[in-house]
RNA sequence: CGGGGUGUGGCGCAGUUUGGUAGCGCACCUGCUUUGGGAGCAGGGGGUCGGAGGUUCAAAUCCUCUCACCCCGACCA
């Protein structure tokens, strides 16, 4: 392609609300344009990077035995009704109306669809297993869009659709998808961590998640992983051993009403009082579907929403109670609330409290805490459960060795749904005792909007981007530094003619621009390869050949090129 | 949803406090010169200042309403 004949729109200067690197470099390098928040236009650079990308997903996903098949973005409401989650999956569902009033909704995921189509049509055991994937558009209404690509209302995604007929065919579909997962980042040149998470909004009984790990903010996820062995998880769900427990008394004291004026605080109770953290007791009231709830965890400990929201099984993620709903449920001002005493209020206590004595409470009055506080004699819990967020030096369920936090973006993932969805659409097939029987299920999606985005998050410099060879959207940029120099553009047209018979993807910058505007442009978008036909080498009838990753020039026969070019492309990630 | 902020030519911004009829840089067009890391000079095109209403002789500027976009928060007892 001829720079002149294709669209790059680069700019001089970021867009000023762009927070991100990656998202900043792709609006500058020409490749996004913003047409509302959360939505964006691909310009010809992105288009080229999304096919490329999606060619390898495809690839391996029919390597995979997966068969590819699109559904329809548009579905009516009643297959989301029957499934239970028009009411479950909450804001994010994006909902309109037709000209009939007939509810629909845009497809943020497809398991309804894809349910409905098997439904009634794959009858036998003998046409299992069946793995139905598309690359589509989907639709999110996030709550805050934000970082570009990373998080948009609408974006594409590859999601794919396992049925099976018993557990073991499942796991074996399953750790297909995870092997096809790890070719394909690996092809578009990114490391990934697989990491247990939560299975949210998709249900079901295990999931997974691919991270690329990145140092910068555009890390949304936090991980924990284990030094010593494989264990792997999102905080959302990673579990821990406690590295350091505190002392335990032996015998149970009684309990004891104590002043703590103007102590509300974790800091100033533990301050005031002289006890350790790790023995206060911190009552937290949520609204889980508009009732409220406690959660019990102790003062050194984070709560983990995700683990509240499981254990108190509510719709919605519960949301922390208000100053006003503080006061009129325990009868104090917020920072003294407490277990003992509190009325028709569920108590999802941590474990870790369940192992403490005597510990410190809030007294549910201003200006009091209690001391000598013990579960089952004091209060009693709703249910008792693991509420608290993994932390880096605590250590790993598995084999207790230490666990470090990093930070990721997730570019894939993979959802164990069981019979969630077979079972709520009613689902079935014959086995071959000709019983009916539901089919066990798994979900499997890749952001394909995303993940090169993520991509450019891992690899760039401060000129721009650099893109790994297989996702890029040329391997090679020509660029003769006058193109109104005859034997400069006679070299370059030869060469990019020679390139393309090769079958190598080339951009040549035809453009009449000095020199310094289009090595700047060349750096911006990120090509892995450059090919600079200027005067002075030229005239020795070399060229220069440069990998944007490196500063190492290499002066070439311009005779050789071609073979240079495949030699050095073979070297490149 | 709560708080804060911003809307002025394609992009980045000034002008708003103190009303007087719109400006700068980049980009774009023409010409000449220039040509290995975002050139110089000269000339030129493009904006009913997010929208609606109001105050006024006069509104980008003041008032009211509205829309859009951005940031922060919504893990604290």
């Amino acid at each position: 392609m001829k720079w002149t004949e294709t669209y790059i729109p680069t700019l001089r200067e970021a867009p000023a609300d762009a927070e991100l690197i990656s998202h900043s470099l792709l609006l500058r390098a020409g490749y996004i344009r913003k047409l509302a928040a959360g939505i964006y236009l691909y310009l010809p650079l992105m288009q080229r990077v999304i096919s490329k990308f999606s060619q390898i997903v495809r690839e391996e996903m029919n390597a995979a035995g997966a068969l590819e098949i699109t559904m329809s973005v548009l579905a009516p409401a009643e297959v989301w009704q029957e499934s239970g989650r028009y009411d479950s999956y909450g804001k994010e569902q994006m909902r309109i109306k037709d000209r009939h009033q007939r509810e629909m909704v845009l497809g943020a995921t497809h398991e309804e669809v894809v349910t409905q189509l098997v439904r009634g049509e794959l009858k036998s055991y003998k046409q299992l297993p069946l793995n139905l994937y598309q690359i589509q558009v989907k639709f999110r209404d996030e709550i805050r869009p934000r970082f570009g690509l990373m998080r948009g209302r609408e974006f594409i995604m590859k999601d794919a659709y396992s049925f099976d007929r018993d557990i073991e065919s499942h796991k074996a579909a399953y750790q297909k998808m995870i092997d096809a997962y790890f070719r394909i980042f690996d092809r578009a040149g990114l490391d990934t961590r697989k990491v247990e998470s939560d299975t949210g909004a998709m249900g079901g009984e295990g999931a997974h998640e691919f991270m690329v790990i990145v140092e910068t903010t555009a890390g949304e996820a936090h991980l924990l992983f284990c030094e010593a062995c494989d264990y792997a998880a999102n905080d959302e769900k990673a579990t821990y051993i406690e590295a350091d427990p505190p002392q335990v008394d032996a015998e149970e004291k009684p309990l004891e009403k104590v002043d703590t004026p103007g102590a509300a605080t974790i800091e100033e109770v533990t301050e005031f009082l002289n006890v350790d953290s790790k023995r206060l007791v911190k009552t937290l009231l949520y609204m889980a579907d508009d009732k409220p709830i406690a959660a019990l965890v102790r003062g050194d400990r984070d709560l983990n929403l995700v683990k509240l929201k499981n254990a108190c099984g509510s719709v919605e993620q519960p949301e922390m109670a208000d100053a006003e709903t503080v006061q009129k449920e325990t009868g104090a001002p917020v920072g003294f609330a407490g277990p003992i005493g509190l009325k028709n209020i569920p108590l999802y206590v941590d474990q870790e409290v369940v192992r403490l004595k005597n510990f410190v409470v809030g007294a549910n009055q201003k200006d009091a805490h209690y001391i000598n506080a013990n579960i089952g004699r004091d209060f009693k819990a709703a249910e008792v459960v693991d509420l608290v967020t993994a932390v880096e030096g605590e250590l790993c369920p598995k084999c207790k060795g230490k666990l470090k936090a990093r930070k990721g973006i997730e570019v894939g993932n993979t959802f164990m749904l069981g019979t969630k969805y077979s079972e709520s659409m009613n689902a079935t097939f014959l086995d071959e005792n000709g019983r009916e029987r539901n089919f066990i299920m798994g979900s499997y999606g890749i952001g394909i909007t995303r993940t090169p985005q993520a991509a450019i998050e891992r690899y760039h410099d401060d000129k721009g981007i650099i893109w790994p060879k297989n996702i890029a959207p040329y391997q090679v940029e020509i660029v003769p530094l006058n193109y109104k120099q005859d034997d400069l553009k006679a070299a370059a047209d030869q060469i990019y003619a020679d390139l393309r018979g090769a079958g190598i993807d080339v951009l040549l910058d035809d453009r009449l621009e000095r020199a310094g505007v289009k090595l700047n442009d060349a750096d911006l978008i990120g090509c892995p390869l450059r090919i600079t036909i200027g005067a002075k080498s030229l005239k020795e009838g070399k060229i220069e050949l440069k990998a944007r990753c490196s500063d190492e020039v290499e002066l070439v026969d311009l005779t050789q090129t071609v073979s240079a070019v495949q030699a050095t492309l073979e070297r490149l990630k």
